[in-house]
DNA sequence: CACAGGTCTCTTTTT
DNA sequence: GAGACCTGTG
């Protein structure tokens, strides 16, 4: 009896199937996590390959870590040089050491999306293009888009002949591609596009990587895109042993250039290639999985298989509608709490998803409240925090100052008197003298255009970083970072504010020297520009610890991959989940998307699922009513327990009670801040429209009230919305607050002035 | 140049 | 409700 006994048929066949092209459909909680790890093994010990001519990609570090740490307890030698990581990590260390082939420096840095968003506006400013028109973010996605489909500038441009709109995206795409290379600064879609770019332009690269990586194994498949297909193929092109392993029912990154069609149409790139069906489940009950089965059914297009579990049926799931998100986080809250006291579920054991990230904040808020121990994975990267970014900056002007944006970033934190206007005449001078712009302030004496006095200002900041530059050899960064943080005041300032977000801000800065340390001690050659490397590449998700107690809150999208016995999905409600975009597209494969967002989250339940909606909820300052969610819908009533509510209750119970709902709004939601001023949610929606005042009033003008072409009980259709009935009416000051109940938007609260609502 | 105060926009989702 | 952005004042 050998490990490779304890897998069952398919998995066998997946492990044994070392050679050739090899295509592994695994659903959820089918162990395929376990099928790599072992055929990894079996490579080693069997079949007597190299542990240096095996590739494992995953998607997250979190995922490379734990893989080679099981592939350690299976084999116990040689995983150390099993080359396993993420398509980025993978192209970062491919990159550094062969870009100046592509005319690029090897110590390049990476760009996060906050620093492209930085780069961007400078070219749009270049162009004269108004970003109020046409957004950075929506430029930058048609530019990542591009990439991901390895589309070059050039390429871009021929493409956009004879639309205007297209060459203006070329002309942007240009110019940015332009400013990073002379900032020697990579995207992340970089990363992968220059590393394909790479390996095609030169084959003796190509060559040596195809020798190294003879076994190719690719976990989360279903979320590879166009470029990174193209990277794997170039790769596995000469020894032809590729092994990706995916789910098409749990492709959820559709948004981010995934192609689904790289799993779908794998068999037609590779004619021979071995596909292996892995549906028994592992991991969740029979409810469970009949729930997952009975949402994700209503996709078209995907490959049958239907998941199968030898478990019993298990908990029903819980099913649980609430008036308010406030009495929904306490809910789970309670229900979480009480599960713990019966010795039933730990805080470990549980974990609350939700689609957007802004949920987490009611939850936390009762979380702080009931004393329950949580972390919540993503919202803002801890790297992209302000006050990391600009320690970081630091550190990267030090290790190497080409990278302009650092180098702005800090000029003037703290506060040195060096402003907007002096930034703008030492880029001149950068620009006219072709030199980066640290260079320019390094001989800010010699620029005509700045004062002796401004000059002044810039040299005790060359001097520093120069000094510091020049210690590195000497101390640790460890050190290095104190100094930074020394000599810059930057802790004492914040220590002087004495505002909870202070605090909280020091907390992060001595959490980024706790990883500081970490580095150093793991590392054998620790380096400033390794540190650097490996934080820009780093995810939220890849810090969560397995085996503490406390409860997991996160997106959907960062739950991939992972399972808890006790899950709850909150916030089902249409409008949020699927949200409000998917069903207003006219695009029906963004709902199936969200779909299959939804069967990834009910699969990562062992035992215990619980979906948890609210009537009324506030989202972005506005109060939104929502139905309960089509998902929960689709699945069986009788794997439910708790009742469904019906998708128009407000037929019987209209909204006149809107007092209650703000009562409900104005319970403070822990009792240790001051805020007592703050308007209560229902109240807040006034006081930013009611009062501003800002907008031309389509009817009376001044301050008379106006009449309305309509009245309670009116049919009525809105620009967006289409039709609904309206429910209510209500003076508002100098407007009218108007309730429309919508055939298929839910109801909402507008202005009349803003609403243009037209009777039917 | 710094800072305070007001306004506007916005979110899905992330390596 | 937060963060980015703009504007006016000292």
């Amino acid at each position: 009896m050998d490990k490779y006994d304890l897998l069952n048929a398919q998995q066998q066949e997946a492990v044994f199937q070392t050679e050739g092209p090899v295509l592994v459909l695994a659903g959820a909680g089918s162990g395929k996590t376990r099928v790599l790890t072992h055929r990894t093994a079996y490579l080693i010990e069997e079949k007597g390959v190299n542990p240096y001519h095996i590739m494992a990609i995953t998607f997250t570090n979190k995922a490379a870590a734990e893989m080679r740490e099981r592939i350690d307890d299976l084999v116990g030698f040689g995983s150390e040089s099993i080359w396993v990581s993420t398509f980025h990590s993978s192209c970062v260390r491919i990159l550094r050491r062969y870009i100046d082939r592509l005319g690029y420096d090897n110590r390049f840095t990476i760009y996060d999306a906050d620093d492209q968003k930085t780069v961007m506006k400078e070219v749009c400013k270049r162009l004269q293009i108004d970003t109020k028109k046409t957004k950075e973010r929506a430029l930058l996605n048609v530019i990542s888009s591009a990439k991901n489909e390895l589309i070059s500038p050039e390429e871009f441009t021929l493409r956009a002949a004879g639309d205007y709109a297209k060459q203006k995206q070329a002309q942007v795409y240009r110019e940015y591609q332009q400013t990073l290379k002379k900032n020697n600064a990579l995207d992340f879609d970089d990363l992968i596009m220059k590393c394909v770019e790479l390996f095609k332009n030169d084959p003796e690269v190509l060559d040596s990587y195809q020798e190294r990586l003879r076994y190719i194994m690719v976990d989360e498949y279903q979320d590879t895109n166009t470029a990174q297909f193209e990277l794997v193929r170039l790769l596995a092109s000469k020894y032809r042993n590729l092994c990706v392993v995916g789910d098409d029912d749990q492709s959820i990154y559709k948004f981010r250039g995934a192609n689904i069609h790289n799993i779908l149409n794998f068999e037609q790139y590779f004619p021979d290639a071995k596909v292996i069906k892995l549906e028994e489940n592992y991991r969740s009950t029979q409810n469970i999985l009949d729930a997952a089965n009975a949402v994700i059914r209503n996709n078209v297009g995907r490959k049958a298989k239907a998941l199968w579990t030898q478990q019993d049926a298990g908990d029903k799931i819980e099913c649980k509608d609430f008036d308010t998100a406030y009495d929904e986080a306490e809910y789970i809250a309670h229900s979480i709490n009480s599960f713990v006291r019966k010795g039933v579920f730990s805080y470990g054991d549980s974990a609350v998803l939700y689609r957007t990230n802004a949920q987490s904040r009611l939850l936390e808020e009762r979380f702080v409240r009931e004393n329950i121990p949580y972390k919540i994975v993503g919202g803002v990267n801890f790297y992209a925090r302000k006050e990391i970014k600009d320690l970081l900056s630091y550190l990267k002007t030090i290790d190497n100052a080409q990278d302009d944006l650092a180098v702005k970033r800090i000029i003037n934190v703290p506060k040195r008197g060096i402003g907007a206007t002096t930034i703008t005449k030492v880029q001149d001078y950068a620009d006219e003298n072709g030199m980066s712009f640290y260079a320019a302030l390094k001989q800010a004496e010699d620029i005509p255009k700045l004062s002796k006095a401004t000059a002044a200002k810039i040299r005790p900041f060359v001097t520093f970083i120069q000094t510091l530059r020049s210690k590195l050899p000497y101390i640790s960064l460890e050190q290095l970072m104190d100094e930074i943080i020394e000599d810059t005041g930057y802790v004492a300032e914040l220590d002087a504010e004495g505002t909870d977000e202070a605090r909280a801000r020091i907390e992060n800065i001595d959490e980024l020297i706790s990883k500081i340390v970490a580095y150093e001690e793991n590392e054998e050659h620790p380096m400033l520009s390794g540190f650097l490397e490996e934080v820009a590449l780093i995810a939220d998700i890849d810090n969560l610890e397995e085996g503490s107690d406390y409860v997991v809150l996160m997106t959907l999208h960062s739950a991939k991959g992972l399972e808890f016995p006790n899950v709850y999905l909150a916030g089902m409600e249409d409008g949020l989940f699927p949200s409000y975009m998917t069903i207003t597209s006219d695009d029906p494969t963004e709902v199936e998307e969200e779909r299959r967002l939804c069967y990834v989250g009910i699969t990562r339940a062992r035992e215990h699922l619980t979906l948890t909606s609210a009537r009324v909820r506030m989202t972005r300052g506005e109060t939104q009513y929502h139905k309960v969610s089509r998902f929960v819908k689709e699945i069986p009533k009788s794997l439910l327990q708790g009742q469904v509510r019906e998708d128009r209750p407000r037929k019987e119970e209209p909204i006149k009670d809107l007092g209650a709902v703000k009562q409900n709004f104005a319970r403070k939601p822990y009792g240790s801040t001051a805020g007592t001023s703050k308007p209560a949610g229902g109240m807040s929606y006034f006081q930013s429209y009611g009062l501003g005042q800002k907008k031309p009033q389509q009817f009376g003008g001044g301050t008379n009230l106006g009449k309305l072409a309509y009245a309670e009980g009116d049919r009525v259709r809105h620009g967006k919305f289409g039709e609904g009935i309206v429910r209510q009416i209500v003076s508002g000051g100098r407007d009218y607050e108007v309730t429309v109940d919508f055939d298929d938007f839910g109801t909402k609260k507008m202005f009349a002035s803003f609403a243009k609502l037209q009777k039917v």
